[in-house]
DNA sequence: CTACTATAGTGATATTAATCACAATATATC
DNA sequence: GATATATTGTGATTAATATCACTATAGTAG
């Protein structure tokens, strides 16, 4: 059986894969594990290991090549492919993120939006086709949609999440103050600012820095 | 020396406290810790320790009361004084933001925006006090601002960041692609969509369910 | 060409977190 | 009041994650 690769990892390695987008834009070609992790506020060592789960790439004395461990990454965690988005709820948040510009050029599209009040549906603008709530699994999976942003207010947050399972989404970043709960078909990444503003606060009074 | 309360614990234990919410709200009084399991995706066991690392509340062949248990956790996690935030960067997102009605209600009152474009200061119509971004450090201290939003655009963050520690912040929220080093003083929870999709195709790649 | 140095890669170790297993106990039932 | 039962709280165990310590190697300097 193939070595499993820690969650942790995955999520530090995309980090890193980010990291890595501002060097090259920077023009810098040349990077060590103490460089990203200081960019990251994590240990080298750690930056290393997480590394070497794909295999060795990097260069003793020199560190890493930043396009070659970009490419090497991008195929590792299949960044290279284009994916494509949804967004699920039309309100303030969902059409601010319908509208964000930082999706397209990470190879993120978002070729659909839902929400269950036509008007909106109508007088939205935008170039992204809209559509109502009800043709959510039709439109996922004629369309093919693989990722899905969740905007919807929290009450409707577990009927949404059944139409898209039902159309095959994969993954879902869920910024509904209800929990999504993980499940065998899709992983989720629940994102919820009043929680985050009480892991801040527990967070400065728990912890002794 | 006080045995330190695991950051994973924190993390659950704030979700536990949301979970009570809306027990309490549906009017629901008693509830197990497999139940509190059931809704967040976890195992009872560790909803049990992490509960018990503040001592004794539960009852043996009954549960937990929601409404002790809340207070508790409340009390605990320093969630019953209220406090206030800011949002930095008054862009969609921000804007949508310092619109978000979730906030208040959960004791988190956002007392100031900002933005370095004057212009918006006075065109975005809200009851909340705007200033321009050079009077961060200045505001947040004045009004005892602890928590602050981040949306500003990336190239921004840095900046903006030694401006609020320069004023006293505790907690930074960073919707900012930028990663935002955590740092002896303030405590940071980085939010980046971009990140997030990534994280979720490389999981649905090389995790096997 | 040799010595030196910075840094990758990695097995070993330590730390942290999750899970298990069960005794203790509060309530319900008869 | 005795018995049954659901559920807590927790020590012990296992698993996951992070850190350390070292070796190997590629580049640099002399």
């Amino acid at each position: 059986m193939k070595k499993q690769i820690p969650t942790a990892t995955i999520e530090r390695l995309c980090a890193v894969y980010h990291v890595l987008e501002e060097l090259e834009a920077s023009g810098i070609d040349t990077v060590s594990s103490i460089e990203i992790g200081k960019r990251l506020g994590a240990a080298s060592h750690n930056i290393r290991k997480d590394i070497s789960y794909f295999g060795e790439i990097g260069n003793c004395r020199a560190g890493y090549s930043v396009r070659k461990l970009k490419g090497h990454l991008s195929n590792k965690l299949g960044l290279n492919k284009g994916k494509k988005a949804c967004v699920v709820g039309l309100g303030r948040l969902g059409t601010s993120i319908l509208n964000y510009g930082q999706l397209g050029p990470h190879g993120f599209t978002i070729v659909a939006g839902f929400d269950t009040n036509i008007n909106k549906i109508e007088t939205i603008n935008t170039d992204i086709p809209l559509f109502p709530a009800h043709e959510i699994a039709l439109v996922v999976k004629r369309k093919g949609i693989e990722l899905a942003v969740l905007t919807v207010p929290a009450q409707a947050t577990q009927e949404t999440v059944a139409r898209l399972l039902e159309g095959g989404i994969k993954g879902i970043v869920n910024f509904t103050p209800a929990v999504v709960k993980p499940n065998k078909n899709v992983f989720v990444r629940n994102i919820d600012l009043v929680g985050e503003f009480r892991i801040l606060s527990a967070l400065s009074l728990l912890t002794s820095l």
